[in-house]
DNA sequence: TAATTGACATAAC
DNA sequence: TGTTATGCCAATT
């Protein structure tokens, strides 16, 4: 609906994410200059199935590292196999080199 | 319009 | 050290 809406700002900073790395709601929301809004960030990729182009909210994960929302991706699984098939290592919904998969807008993210 | 919810985060106990 | 409680911002009902 809203193309300009606080979501879009979501998506574009999910879509920088580069394939093998994640990134956390909390990270994409500080980025947005609203910390608070962390699960305003989950909320917006529950609509992202809906946005074109898909958003990869397989990378978007909590500040645990935990495969929180992978329901919302239609099969569990899926989530799961998407970033073992990036190289990241997740077990039971658990990603476990996060810190090493870690990926921070606010750092290594570059805008034009 | 007001109150509640939510794929979180942080502080306290 | 683990669990509980409160806060944050935006959207939904």
């Amino acid at each position: 609906m809203e193309n300009d809406s606080f979501y879009e700002k979501v998506y574009w900073v999910v879509r920088q994410v580069p394939a093998g790395r994640v990134t956390t709601y909390g990270a994409i929301a500080a980025f947005l200059g609203t910390k608070g809004s962390s699960r305003v960030v989950g909320y917006a990729m529950g609509a992202s199935v809906h946005v074109l182009p898909r958003v990869p909210a397989h990378r978007v994960v909590n500040r645990t590292g935990l495969l929180t929302g992978k329901q919302r991706f239609g099969s569990p699984h899926l989530m799961q196999q998407l970033l073992e098939n990036e190289g990241i290592v997740v077990e039971d919904d658990q990603i476990k080199n996060f810190k090493e998969v870690f990926w921070d807008p606010a750092t290594e993210l570059i805008l034009p």
